[in-house]
This record gives structure tokens, C-alpha cells and sequence, in this order.
DNA sequence: CCGTATCCATTCCGATACTG
DNA sequence: CAGTATCGGAATGGATACGG
């Protein structure tokens, strides 16, 4: 039996995770963000077998969160690249990168978020509200639309 | 062979999708943050299989991104309460939320995102620096520490 | 009500070898 | 360089039945 899809829920959190909820799509995107772009790259990046890196890449590219264009550099390879749509994840990447941080503790050598131009640890994710309140959990619900 | 574990990455975002980054997980945190408790709750609202969800929150439990606590009623159950490190991946819901609204659309009844106060529409979710400076994509990067 | 115990199908993932 | 082909192991997820 296959997992249930989740394309057709009401909820946006289900529907977004139907799309990048997987293991390694949004580390793909992280690479992607960074300015990686080559098959090769990605694959020494992320460790991954090729195999499974060419089904996720073909995944990414059908959803349109990359899309595959000519090699800037005049070979004649291709390159992956963030679409509009991939790049508007930043904030998931971000919040993620946040928690784990603070939450997912590791032994060995590390990194942590800072802003390119200062080099200064980035502060925080801020939910904002219409009014430019900052939400905190529990000062949202969800609300039937149709 | 199993999947690679990715908790001693040294990239933050890595380490936490290893912790919340399967299918069921942030789904679960979704709806105890909506204030979902009780076992039976969570299995009619996710409709997965008991199975599953036993393992998921036992999962999320050792992960002390939720607590099992004596239920609040007074019956001799116990329920599943966030922790502060559960509640804080609020900001990783919301982007995500915000995200499928715009990027996975259905045909079917959606929901979308309001703060609670005003019924308005959340406007967004900002990356923001140390200065206060909101930063958008390719205006952070990653940097070692240990 | 809140799980556990089995069983089974599917999917995921990794390793390796091979191709244009 | 950028994949494809094949294989096998592991984890995931679902159905169902059962127990405290």
C-alpha cells in the first residue's frame, strides 16, 4: 500500500509537505541556494548515490522548484536552477536551519546562519501579521477558504 | 543498507530534518499546536493507521519535542503535550504553510492562514538579521564554528 | 480509550557496474 | 560529466486483530 498523498488536503502544511516533505529535496534546495548547480556537484555535496539524486532532481525539475537550462559557461552540460517558486522556500530553509541550531545539537564540527554582509548571527524568523504584528504559536488558526 | 543519518552534519538544516524531517512528524506538530492532545485526536485528524502513530509519537516524545503528561481532565489517561523546543518550530510551520498556499494548489476546500486576533490574512514569515534588516534569499550564508 | 502485535506491500535508499 | 540499470536491504506505512 503507498503512502496517502496529500495533494488534496485543505491544509497548506500538508499540500507543502506532499511537495518537499522528503529526506532529501530540501537539502537539494539548500545546495541549490548556495549557487550549486551541476549534477556532480550535488552529488558530492550530498553524498547521496546517483541514482536516487537523478529521481529527486527529475522530481525537483517537475514541480517546477528547479528547471533545467544551458550551462552559463558555454559547456555543453546542462545546469539545475532555482525557479521563482524554489527560491520563495528560503524561509522554510531558514527556520529550519534556526531550530537546528538550537535543537539539534551535534558533537562534531559545525555551522550556524549568519548574514552575508556582516558575517553577524541571523537574529530570527518572524511571522508577521497584516498590521506588521510578530505572531507568536498560537496566534494563528486556519480558516476554511474553499 | 540504511538511510544515511544525517545528525552529525555539520549544516544545522541537515541535523533538524533528521530529527523532523519525515512525513508524519511536522503534521503531528501541527495539530498539537492547534491544541490536539489526546491519541484518538490525532489518529481522526491525520487518518493514519494507530501503528504508525504510536511509533511517531513515540519518536516525538524522546525527541522531548512533545511530553506525555496526565491528562488536564482528570481521567486516568495521559496526553501529549509540546514542549518549548516543540513550540518552536512554529516559525518552520508558518513558512511552510505559507509556502503550500502559494506553491501546491488543490481543487478541492483549501484553508489558509489568518492571525487569530484580526481574522487577517498572515502577511509573511521574515528572515531577520542582527541589525533588524530583513534578508531575503542569497543574503545568508553558513559558516563554521567548531 | 489507548495502545501492541503481526503481517505484508511499497517505497526508499545505497552500492556497484555500465553507457554516451 | 551526467546519467541508467540492476540488485538487495531497510524503513515506512497500512490493515487487522488483540489486550489492559
Amino acid at each position: 500500500m503507498r503512502r496517502k498523498r496529500l495533494n488534496k488536503a485543505a491544509c497548506p502544511i500538508a499540500r507543502a509537505l506532499d511537495v518537499i516533505g522528503d529526506w532529501w529535496s530540501l537539502l537539494i534546495v539548500r545546495d541549490a541556494m548556495r549557487g550549486t548547480t551541476r549534477f556532480s556537484d550535488f552529488h558530492k555535496s550530498l553524498g547521496m548515490s546517483k541514482n536516487i539524486l537523478t529521481r529527486r532532481l527529475r522530481t525537483l525539475t517537475g514541480q517546477k522548484i528547479l528547471e533545467l537550462v544551458p550551462a552559463a559557461d558555454g559547456t555543453a552540460y546542462q545546469e539545475y536552477r532555482l525557479t521563482d517558486k524554489g527560491r520563495s522556500l528560503y524561509p522554510v530553509l531558514m527556520s529550519l536551519a534556526l531550530w537546528g541550531q538550537d535543537n539539534a545539537p551535534t558533537n562534531g564540527p559545525k555551522s550556524h546562519l549568519v548574514d552575508r554582509e556582516h558575517g553577524q548571527p541571523v537574529r530570527g524568523v518572524n511571522v508577521i501579521a497584516s498590521d506588521g504584528r510578530i505572531l507568536k504559536a498560537g496566534e494563528t488558526r486556519m480558516v476554511r477558504t474553499g
